[in-house]
DNA sequence: TTGACAATTTAGAATTATTCTAAAATAATA
DNA sequence: TATTATTTTAGAATAATTCTAAATTGTCAA
């Protein structure tokens, strides 16, 4: 009934369980509720941390689970395709970036390349910007070929 | 002498280590020699195994060490200000993200807010394209107040 | 060039983020 | 409601990164 900041609502989640086998537990809706309300960008253990809360025998594990489920059916994103693990840029250059959401490959691109980004609206008052970074998100070729259909 | 793929030569590393009182050692050299000939965006370990052919007894420290070093001295960039721990999106909209390097915190900028992200030439062939992404990076005003000057 | 001091390297322990495992609990469905 | 598939759980395992303290090396002035 009542709508999520972010668009989905509980009554959503339960229609993607459904459509996709997925059983509807507590632990789920709660988690997906709490993430709804929390809308900045948590990390798993904040989630956790919250979610605790309202269940005092949750596992984190299933924090973890279940932000896997909810990103491979959609309802979730991941902000950078590369945490994991530290990647190094010795490009000095500005440039911007064509990334593989697949298998995470990234290329670079010139930043000449592209009509300069242009803002509408102003920025927050105070923050002071050093450069515009553009990634490109897609499946490179090897990748779209072998994806599922 | 010979100048690296991206711009800064040995020369550099040198002239930069007397500037910032850093000591010019054999480990710094060599890592930083191979990481301007890795050029794509190597992970720490990948370093290390490229250097340890030529530094047998190098350590994975040292290589954390000194990334952490160059890119506290701009000679080397971290591509993703997020890696470390998995960020969370539920805002599934269209939209981008400003992100404040030091702080870390990141706020959404609506897709609107930009004028269309254009591209001056055509992507590499068969990537099928998803999204852009925007990063407005730079300094929050709380950050900024508080930079070293 | 040498000696003193500061900076760096090293191995291994410690910490943090995440995944795995197998048993117990719960949800879906007939 | 019984059966089966899915999920949860605690804790072990793994991976990425940082810390620690001793040994080594680099710098700089004499």
């Amino acid at each position: 009934m009542k709508a999520a900041p972010h668009g989905f609502s509980v009554e959503e989640l339960r229609d993607r369980c459904r459509k996709a086998g997925l059983s509807l537990t507590h632990q789920r809706l709660v988690i997906y509720g709490e993430l709804m309300k929390m809308g900045e960008h948590p990390v798993p253990e904040a989630v956790f941390e919250r979610v605790k809360k309202k269940i005092p025998s949750l596992s984190l594990a299933t924090v973890y689970n279940n932000i896997k489920t909810f990103v491979e059916h959609g309802l979730l994103r991941e902000l950078s395709v590369h945490h994991g693990s530290l990647r190094l840029e010795s490009n000095l250059e500005p440039h911007h970036h064509l990334v593989c959401t697949q298998c995470k490959a990234i290329q670079d691109l010139d930043e000449s390349d592209f009509e300069p980004i242009r803002l509408k609206k102003a920025l927050p008052k105070g923050f002071a910007v050093h450069r515009y970074s553009v990634d490109v998100l897609g499946l490179c070729k090897r990748c779209s070929i072998n994806a599922r259909y």
